[in-house]
DNA sequence: ACTTGGCACTCGATCCGCTGGAGTGCCAAG
DNA sequence: CTTGGCACTCCAGCGGATCGAGTGCCAAGT
């Protein structure tokens, strides 16, 4: 069938070009394929990929790159998801158990993706707005200073200094602990402003005021949104082998990488889990970043991603591989984190 | 004098060079500073210089660039401390006073410094072993395992999960709070492990394998070193300023910014705060960073130093410039951290 | 004892023109 | 629809010529 052996070449220009970082023309094409077609039909077929925008030539008398819109159609329809070996997945399994603390788990994560897709590696920390709250510890750090500590079901840790108008004695710090516990644990980070704001009124005049301004700090810690921005990056060396056009694809790609918010951005919103997100250069929010594409997924529970994770590359990166390498490290992330 | 002619000459030879990351000729020297004398006769000194090691020329039939040994004495002899101006002083301050948490502090600080050098800059979190412990809290995540929360005098705060082998009823888990807050409170982490280890044999025989189990734990995590490694890195994308041998200068050092373990080895131990250290090319410890420099200094308390910040960049950096401004940063952020 | 102008020399950077080869598009025949 | 043939295009790479910044050295001047 003709089609089916555009799609052929289609695909062999993708891998070859994935791979080589040069653009591939008709003879090498069927000499490292079995197309079984001579390269003057190959050429037939090119044109044609060529007239619907699925691949281009940088200049009249050089081979063929896939387009944008190349990539997507491959990654659409072409790949079919790639399994990790059984070494792969034991020495996964393997790098994450060792984890005690979710610190640890974001930062392997980091490392271990990386390390498998060679490329820049993204974790976004669990969502503060769809955890629950544990335990909230109150430190006294002078008589009108306490240190809010939010300790949450994923795991997370919240900090937040809170400057109090009236002196603190330990009773009273004591009575607010208890309150605020009772309050506000086992309570989803959006529902326990609204429990926490009825306590004021709960309690006598006198420390009603103390019992506001303590409420009012932990809940804009919590609502706080810088918070939520929390992402770790790793890899960065990797960007070394982006190739030689380093204003064009390294610099801007440095810079998002400071950045968490443009990040978080580039990362785009937690989808479910079960599901890999691709964006492929122009697709991506970010105009500097053109020539750059986002593998990412959620993490968590199947149905709601409690987060994001995911690699950054070129677009000439491998596609298939790194998609099965960001699921497969999304789904043993969130098995460990459904344990603890 | 002549003598001083000749250090003119190797000063205007770093600054020129600095500035315009090309070797520099004696006629352009002449021109652009005011020496006062012939193009020849600064042919003479740079002889002289370069016969001492001080400068060298790529090629033949090329202007010189000062050797690292020339920085060095530049840096020595030739530097004398700027001061940063009273807007600058205005802009740091403002800035990091906005911060109201140990972690903001240190990121606030790792951009402002990466900010007012244009370079790499690189800010060690407080040493442990130089805190002392506030409050130790014990949450419970299941009846067999618990979450230590270790809040130390630095605004630091660690956690780490234990596994404990036998049930732990809220009694006993507020018992051990208590028992355990009152043994390490206030103590330095060094000697919180020995008072912490007296507490099993206080205890009935009944709770004393639980105690241990959990101070085992705690002390485990005070010690522990991975922890201590704590560095935040930032202004990564100034190291699209290093200039075009990427594989040379860039590469290596993306890859040394990886490596947390490694960042240390280059900033060195904290050496007191009032104090910058220069470590120029060779001189530092990573053989692949020989064309890297880095400064450096403590912060925290004037005669201990809690920890070190710095910045690093290529050998041809602006020095009088970096170590004004890793001076100004780290006392700055030595005062906020004396506040809280 | 230094400084300085002069001068010959070196050597990388740059431009130019050439050529080889990889790759294309098209056409006519199978 | 495939295929071999063929003319054409254009980039990459090479060698040679040129340019100019910069040097080292020397002899004369202060």
């Amino acid at each position: 069938m003709v089609e089916d052996r555009k799609l052929a070449v289609l695909r062999a220009i993708v891998e070859d070009y994935v791979a080589t970082h040069e653009p591939v023309g008709s003879k090498t094409l069927v000499e490292r394929h079995q197309l079984g077609v001579s390269p003057a039909t190959v050429r037939n077929d090119m044109a044609a990929l060529e007239e619907e925008g699925l691949i281009a030539q940088p200049h009249t008398s050089a081979g063929r790159i896939p387009t944008d819109k190349g990539y997507r159609f491959f990654v659409d329809r072409l790949t079919t998801l790639k399994q990790m070996s059984a070494a792969e997945k034991r020495a996964i399994s393997g790098f994450l158990e060792g984890a005690h603390d979710l610190d640890d788990v974001v930062q392997r994560s980091v490392r271990l993706l990386a390390q498998l897709t060679q490329q820049v590696a993204i974790v976004q920390y669990p969502t503060l707005s769809k955890s629950t709250i544990r335990h909230v510890e109150l430190v006294a750090l002078s008589t009108t200073r306490l240190l809010a500590v939010l300790i949450l079901s994923t795991g997370r840790v919240e900090q937040r200094v809170v400057e109090v108008p009236v002196e603190l004695s330990d009773e009273l710090l004591g009575e607010l602990r208890v309150k605020i516990n009772t309050a506000a644990a086992g309570e989803r980070i959006s529902d326990a402003a609204g429990a926490l704001g009825a306590l004021p009124a709960q309690v006598g005049p006198r420390s009603s005021i103390t019992y506001s301004v303590v409420v009012a700090a932990l809940v804009e810690a919590m609502s706080d949104h810088r918070s939520d921005e929390r992402v770790v990056v790793g890899g960065t060396a990797n960007l070394a082998r982006f190739g030689d056009n380093f204003d064009q694809s390294i610099k801007p790609m440095l810079e998002a990488l400071e950045e968490h918010v443009v990040l978080l951005k580039l990362l785009g919103h937690a989808t479910s889990s079960s599901h890999v997100t691709v964006r492929i250069g122009h697709e991506g929010p970010i105009d500097q970043l053109s020539s750059t594409s986002v593998v990412a997924t959620g993490y968590g529970a199947t149905d709601d991603a409690l987060s994001v994770l995911g690699v950054v590359g070129p677009t000439r990166m491998d596609y298939p591989g790194s998609m099965a390498a960001v699921r497969a490290v999304a789904s043993y992330v969130s098995t460990i984190l459904d344990e603890s």
